[in-house]
DNA sequence: ACTTTCTAATTGTCAGACATTTACTTGCCC
DNA sequence: GGGCAAGTAAATGTCTGACAATTAGAAAGT
């Protein structure tokens, strides 16, 4: 690990920066101790809240772990992939919501993306995978369900679907694309004839995954996503006559 | 935003979640000034250095920055692209190698990935763009290069391609899987052959792209898809048996 | 052998001090 | 009045020392 730092940064940022760098590039191993704060504030040559908030930063970067104690310490962290789905949603929808991302833009990178796991969730989704996708249709299409719930099992149904491909990498990445959509997803006011048609639209993608159909999925996932661009931007110009 | 904390974590996180919550719910906006560090200490009834480390999570997630001096603070910042960028590379490049994500999966998600990408790509890369991927591939087919060159330069061409889509949002979801692939990738030595053969597929895939032909652009990847997953088979194979 | 107690190591928190940076004010000179 | 310089105040950055809380392991006693 690199203890000479004379960028003009924060000296916690940069104490962050050569452990972060450390454990890419692997020096530190995932479940190593890292050196006690005391044993930093030496290596460093800097005070003890510098070094702490050096690894306070880590730590929000789920790069390491903190245990009190004896035998405690800082450790490097194996980041899970719940941890990075976290983050990822935390990062996807801060950055559309900050950055005025056109609900065109997203909802195409959305089904663009998922597209890409259609034909392998078709060849390989389990049942309970299927059982999930039907079951969030159902849902969808009871009377009396708010919009909010409406766009939530929405999400559930696209992720089950994305999960049917089996590879969580796959899931991972889209994790964010599907999420971070749901604020911008919101915004749409769902009339039940909206409701109808896209529920006949998940049935025949159900339908489609089913039948291991990786075209016919593919092809309406396309359709569903043109029809949901449509809903954004009527719903975007009866916003600007109101 | 929420004052009282009263879980069994660390007071610096329950106040970075406090604030955090505060930003992606919205009541704290872009670019707005955060209570400075002696009024957050009253605010949340704790000492200071404990808001720093708190302040310090929330910089390092990219969602405030500070400033020094008398009209300095913390503020909420716009998440940039470049930003998001890093921190979803950073985050997906650990994800793969802490959690022995085997290179085939990883491949998989990437070019199916990518692969969402061309028949836009292949729309309205502008030509800068299709310059640039020329570029790469002619700096590919010279002869000398180091694997890792020829691993960088693998990336900016792939990136050139997705960047032709033109869609930010694509864009970003990308970054993490195509550069997070590099360190995976690195493990393959090339072959002349090899590299011959993946110079003539991104020659083609460039025609494609040019022609705006974007079924002969995703068969294309769809090849090089195979190809590099057998050069990965073949390469642990190799030094299995070694 | 088991339980209890003690001890030491380590992180979590607080308080106070000083350094550094920066915007703004004040005062002086022209 | 305008411009320049010095000073001032507010804010973050850093250091030090102290104590609290937690925990593993050693020591002691039965």
């Amino acid at each position: 690990m690199k203890t000479d730092l004379n960028e003009n940064e924060d000296l916690s940022t940069q104490i962050a920066e050569a452990i972060r760098d450390a454990i890419i590039e692997g020096s530190l191993i995932v479940d190593q101790r890292l050196p006690s704060e005391a044993e930093l504030c030496e290596k460093f040559d800097v005070g003890r809240s510098t070094v702490r908030e050096a690894l306070k930063r880590l730590a929000a970067q789920n790069l390491i772990r903190t245990q009190r104690g004896a035998a405690g310490g800082a450790f490097v962290n194996r980041m899970s992939f719940e941890e990075a789905y976290d983050q990822q949603i935390t990062t996807s929808t801060l950055l559309l919501s900050m950055n005025r991302v056109d609900f065109e833009t997203a909802c195409e990178a959305r089904y663009a993306l998922e597209r890409s796991c259609a034909p392998l969730s078709a060849q390989r989704r389990t049942p309970d995978q299927l059982a999930t996708m039907r079951a969030e249709i159902h849902r969808q299409s009871q009377p009396g369900l708010t919009d909010e719930a409406f766009c939530a099992s929405d999400v559930a149904f696209h992720r089950a679907l994305v999960d049917g491909a089996g590879n969580p990498v796959l899931s991972y990445q889209l994790a964010g694309a599907v999420e971070a959509m749901q604020p911008l997803m919101n915004i749409i006011t769902y009339t039940q004839r909206d409701r109808d048609r896209i529920v006949a639209l998940h049935t025949r993608l159900a339908d489609a995954i089913e039948g291991q159909d990786g075209d016919g999925a593919d092809s309406t996932l396309s359709e569903l996503a043109e029809y949901t661009v449509e809903l954004g931007r009527n719903r975007l110009t009866s916003s600007k006559q109101s």
